[in-house]
Formats: structure tokens, sequence, C-alpha cells
DNA sequence: GCCAACGTTGGC
DNA sequence: GCCAACGTTGGC
């Protein structure tokens, strides 16, 4: 099996990869995802073992900050049943859940973060999804290519 | 804080 | 099934 490359986008203030540092194994589940498209990556392509660049949106600079990797694959998102939860979904129920999620494991902090501006001004990245326009995808697929040139640049 | 881009919702 | 209205995302 071909091991796969993802970015997962997140908002240090809500999450950052210290607060991942912290968690029991540095692991984590990443719930909260609600769009149909991010949705299908959790729930059927992402793999046990696949690598997971994590990147800060809103902040100071923007761009990715450390590695990931997938432990445990799709599985249904709890926070979709729960009423208290702001992610609620009532259509959703454990018979047929809506929502997935994967859990995550913290594998480095970057020394040196490749922000987004080092991304748009390195022509190898052009083509990544990321700096397309319009692209709010919070899950996204990251080609083999792109993943090597960004651990180069963080070196 | 602004606003462009996009996804979702709901009336028809 | 269309599309206007609305809410959200995220870069600037």
């Amino acid at each position: 099996m071909v091991k796969k490359y993802w970015l997962l986008k997140s908002e240090p203030d809500v999450f950052s990869l210290d607060d991942l540092k912290n968690c029991k194994n540095k692991t984590t589940y990443w719930d909260g995802v609600r769009n149909y498209q991010a949705r299908n990556y959790l729930r059927d392509e992402m793999k046990k073992g696949d690598g997971i660049f994590f990147y800060y949106s809103s902040s100071d600079p923007m761009g990715i900050f450390g590695i990931c990797e997938v432990t445990k694959e799709g599985y249904p998102d709890h926070t979709q049943f729960d009423r208290k939860n702001p992610h609620y979904f009532p259509s959703a129920s454990p018979e047929n859940p809506v929502w997935f999620m994967v859990d995550i494991k913290l594998i480095k902090i970057f020394h040196k973060p490749v922000t987004l501006q080092l991304i748009k001004d390195n022509p190898k990245l052009k083509n990544m999804k990321l700096i397309q326009k319009g692209n709010r995808l919070s899950v996204m697929p990251v080609l083999k290519g792109e993943w090597d040139e960004i651990i180069l640049m963080s070196k």
C-alpha cells in the first residue's frame, strides 16, 4: 500500500501542535469537520501511517508548523450526536452517521515553519491545492513531490 | 475588521 | 431543480 500525504488546517488559538503534544500519547481525534469533500477524505482515503502536514490558518505567520501521522482510520465523529456540542448535527444518528474523523499523532514540530509566503514563492509548489484560489478545504491531499519539497524547506 | 469565495439552506 | 439569502472560512 502506498503511503499518502495530507494537509490539515487548524487555528492555533483553537488547537495547536503544543496542545497535541500535551495529549495522551501525543494523539487526538480530529473532530468537527463539517464539509462533505473533507469528510470523504477522512472516511474513505486517509489510511493508517499516512503523513499529515499541520497547517495554521489565521495566525502570524500562517503556514505548515509540523508533521503528524494517521493512527486510526475514519470512524464516526461522536460530536455530531451531542446536542450540547457546537458541531451537533440533528439529522445524524449512530446508525446513520454523517461525519467522520481520524486519529492523528504528533511526529514533529518544525524548528523552521514553512510559511504560506514561502510556499507561494516556491515555483515547485505552485500547483498545491492549498494556494489555489478560493480553496477553503480543511482536509486536502498533498502530492509526494510537494511533501518532499516542504520537508526540505523546513530544514 | 473587511470582504471575496464558497457551501448550505430553503422557498418556490 | 433553481437560485437568493445566509453563514463560514481565511487571507489580507
